[in-house]
DNA sequence: TCTTGACTTCGAGTACACTCCAAGTGTTAA
DNA sequence: TTAACACTTGGAGTGTACTCGAAGTCAAGA
């Protein structure tokens, strides 16, 4: 697969895949002869979680680490600290959310009430 | 209150809180005849809504738009508008944030029955 | 053969959201 | 009264994560 074909397929600018191998967040994608990216299952593997933790909001610095230790033997603990980690960022990002929401559930109803009031013939 | 006071009780710097004040995303903080900050209720709470959406992610932008029109008459229909749209970027969010916890608990999981069987006797 | 277009690398540029700094003022405590 | 300290403004600097541009290679079609 071209790089082209993979960002379409993910959504995500040949650019940032680029940027993602450069800096380590996806391990090195295998070349045709000509130098050429030639993405193989396991590299669209890898693009496709790299997407899902970015969307998500897991920093880059965590995904590189983690990729970094997934080519070394013995580092199933840290790797598995590092997922810990990162899935406790994302509760902490999700209470957050969840009352947020509410919070703008609330506000949103007050504008609604306001709205209701100015114009009684259009509450429908 | 003092703009430190206002610091300390909502947990976000005294620079944040000038840098929010200047780009409007919240109105202009009372004064006193020297010209410093003295922050009254209504003030406080602007803070505190600023620190909420910002933490849950809602853009600056947005919030500057909705400060902005939350002193003209007659703008409520915007200003709804604009809370109805973030409300659904969070909601987006949210989703992301659950598929991504599954997934990361998923191979957390993994990762301990690998461990489990390289230790058979930490099994606890 | 020549042009078009997709690809390559690497370095520079951009957007967003702060965060810090310099220069100056005002208040309090020794 | 002088030092220490919190505050003011406006502008410059920083970190993160892309995003773009330049210069060059290569393959396919007119």
């Amino acid at each position: 697969m071209t790089i082209k074909e993979v960002s379409e397929k993910y959504d995500l600018s040949a650019d940032t895949i680029r940027y993602y191998e450069r800096i380590g967040l996806i391990p090195h994608v295998p070349r045709k002869e000509n130098g050429i990216r030639d993405f193989d299952e396991a590299a669209c593997g890898w693009v496709e979680f790299s997407k899902c933790m970015r969307n998500a909001g897991v920093q880059v610095e965590a995904l590189i680490e983690y990729v970094d230790l997934f080519f070394k033997e013995g580092t199933e603990e840290a790797r598995k600290d590092i997922l810990v980690e990162q899935r406790a960022r994302l509760q902490e990002q999700y209470e957050q959310l969840k009352a947020t929401m509410e919070r703008l559930d609330y506000k949103i109803a007050h504008y609604e009430e306001l709205m209701v009031k100015k114009c009684p013939n259009l509450k429908s």
